[in-house]
DNA sequence: CTGTATATTGAAAATCAATCTCAATAAGGC
DNA sequence: GCCTTATTGAGATTGATTTTCAATATACAG
């Protein structure tokens, strides 16, 4: 059986000793059921809409402890502000990014991951993870 | 004939009515003579040893200008410093990332281009340029 | 060569995101 | 409830990038 997103920070925040909270709750549900790619900014307006209550900074200390955790992961684009995006367990997807009105799309591609490893080893590097970003225009943004 | 980087960001600066200054002149030498990946700060402070005169807003202006011109390129690892790139008109290539020892090999595959028109094709992208990199441990680090 | 308009420079200040500090508070076990 | 330890939120700090501004240098016209 395939565990939620929800389960697994839980199972990672017990197995490492994390005290359960009312804010860590929000943050995490509140994320799950946003946009990708979102920043620690953007998910703490969006938090502070109906939990005013809630700080800067244990917003940007949960968004660490998702990465940690394997839910989701750090991703920069030029922009200079890290983003995090949901991870599914084993899944990888690369980026289109369109560089006028800042859209994002996401794809796979199998055989372009295959050939990665072969340059890898190629070079003799181990992989751990990588990232693959094409900037340019989307449809709407080329008239 | 082809142009070399010198002259490019000379025609550019031309073109571009910026006038021509002994900073520029010799913060292009000192960066066309350096190695690939130097940030703002790296190059600043080889600058310094010759040139004691020299300021950082400078530095950090004329690379601007380097990228503008197409001579150069920023790029980020992960590491949180914009670094600057030789880009020679026409070529690409990206990068392998050692996470331990920090080491980075450069290599160029033409099918992993191809592929990458591909997929921005099927989503109606016109990709401008592209970034990948894959994060691993080097031959040396994997002990 | 001289004057004028404009670009450039360097130092310091402003900005901006990311990260840390710390006193007050909350959680979990006993 | 009591005690220990983790967490929180506000604000301070850091580190890199970017801007400001007065002084200076450059290009060009006359």
């Amino acid at each position: 059986m395939k565990l939620s997103k929800k389960q697994i920070f839980q199972n990672f925040a017990a197995a490492k000793g994390l005290k359960s909270t009312k804010q860590r709750d929000i943050i995490l549900d509140c994320f799950l059921s946003s946009a990708q790619h979102l920043s620690t900014e953007e998910l703490y307006l969006k938090l502070k809409e109906n939990n005013p209550g809630i700080g800067f900074a244990t917003v940007y200390r949960t968004l660490k402890l998702f990465a940690e955790s394997g839910i989701a992961r750090e991703i920069q684009f030029g922009d200079g502000q890290t983003r995090y995006e949901h991870l599914h367990a084993g899944e990888h997807h690369d980026h289109l990014v369109c560089t006028r009105c800042g859209a994002i799309v996401e794809f796979e591609n199998e055989t372009i991951e295959k050939l990665q490893s072969e340059v890898a080893n190629q070079h003799g590097f181990k992989i751990m993870n990588h990232k693959l970003e094409l900037y340019g225009f989307c449809a709407n943004c080329q008239s």
